[in-house]
DNA sequence: GTCGAAAATAAGTATATACATATTATCGCC
DNA sequence: GGCGATAATATGTATATACTTATTTTCGAC
């Protein structure tokens, strides 16, 4: 079929599909066109109305079964992508000049509260690195995280190159988990952070693993700090 | 090629790619060997191989190029996918009951602040929805919604069902953003949710639009809330 | 009407072939 | 060494054909 602009057929198709479900062609809970049938009535092949709808199911848009067919639900469970960057480049990104502070490293016994989102083969003790990451020289984000010595040995130094870069350019993982939520600033975190004690600060925490956990860390950023995507 | 488990053929040539990428095989900042070398080493199709690297690209493990070939990044820019379910379902998806209370729904003069995240062709007035969802009884979270008229006259009433449901069976939007950060409990909200004037509460910010806006939407979640998703 | 088995079907995938296109490398000229 | 043009290349896409597989429907026995 011919291209509109720059997009390509199976992109054409996907709009296509897009604009019949916001018109209410295909209204939430009803059973659209089998591939074969919408290639023919578009003019295309199977293969690229496939491509089309795979990406619109990717997104929630769509739910499909073999043999079931292809629904628009009732009620759509919508994706949202977010791109997590290393943080030194989050700050770049939003035109301002990285810095980075070591405030702690040292090998701990994990506490119990972070042991038990570990998962299996867990060391006892790992390292305990704390920093922060400035801004155009204002704090930015704090980074507490603990360290599996296995994946990061004490000859690893973090002083001028934070933890958050190195594992990324050094260690690969298997698994991970990602979650947000909002804490208050103790006086500490505070002070650190350069904010009232009290305020409302997002944070990110992050668990990889292989075999065994490699890192568990928490990043508390800054008081205004929004994570943005499109829909 | 043969397959191991359930896995297809571009599912699994997609966990060979990971592997080498884990065990740096193909270190960060390399250039891995091109699509036909690859499917000629793994015993598949180019096509297939395309595929397995397109997932991965697609999630930000590897940086493609036509004619520049493929890579790992030097610092990769990971993304993590999120579920938006309605409130009802993610309620629902906890174990718990959904409750709902509509609290307020009047057409007002829309704030400047609101106003300004709108974009092109906002109405000066909506309807400006407050209502609490429950969660076994208790507060889970509150939903602010202003909502264009011209997609929600006022006779659709939200007495019983919520906006956030009805605009996902009744509305689709061609372009959305989505935010979240961290915000402070006063007083009223305290109230609302409550919890203690002045707690940390996840914020997620949703704006959607067709022509004209839709509507701008704030969920204020109760204390404890998380967003969770795998890497 | 229920149940298990079999058939049918629609999506999921694999491949070969071909073409498109965004890059990157090379070349000739200055 | 720089520049613009050209060639080369590796990914991106389209198609046809075939096969796989997860469902859904149908069927016959009871």
């Amino acid at each position: 079929m011919t291209e509109t602009g720059t997009q390509t057929g199976w992109q054409a198709v996907r709009d296509e599909a897009l604009r019949r479900i916001r018109a209410r062609d295909w209204p939430p809970g009803a059973r659209i066109p089998d591939e074969a049938d919408l290639a023919a009535e578009l003019g295309c092949a199977r293969a690229t109305v496939n491509r089309a709808l795979r990406a619109l199911a990717e997104d929630g848009l769509l739910e499909r079964r073999r043999k079931g067919g292809t629904r628009v639900p009732l009620t759509p469970v919508r994706r949202a992508t977010f791109s997590i960057p290393i943080i030194r480049q989050d700050i770049e990104a939003r035109g301002l000049t990285a810095g980075y502070r070591l405030l702690a490293d040292a090998v701990e016994t994990v506490p119990e509260a972070v042991r038990a989102t570990l998962g299996p083969n867990a060391p006892a003790r790992m390292r305990h690195v704390i920093a922060l990451h400035l801004a155009d020289g204002a704090p930015f984000c704090l980074e507490d995280r603990w360290l599996n010595p296995a994946h990061a040995p004490e000859a690893v130094r973090f002083d001028t190159l934070s933890a958050n870069e190195w594992l990324v350019g050094n260690v690969t993982f298997a698994e991970g988990r990602l979650s947000f939520g909002a804490v208050t600033a103790d006086a500490d975190l505070a002070a650190r952070l350069c904010c009232a004690p009290g305020a409302a600060l997002l944070a990110l925490d992050r668990r990889t693993r292989a075999e065994a956990p490699i890192t568990a860390v928490r990043l508390i950023y800054a008081p205004g700090y929004r994570l943005e995507t499109v829909l």
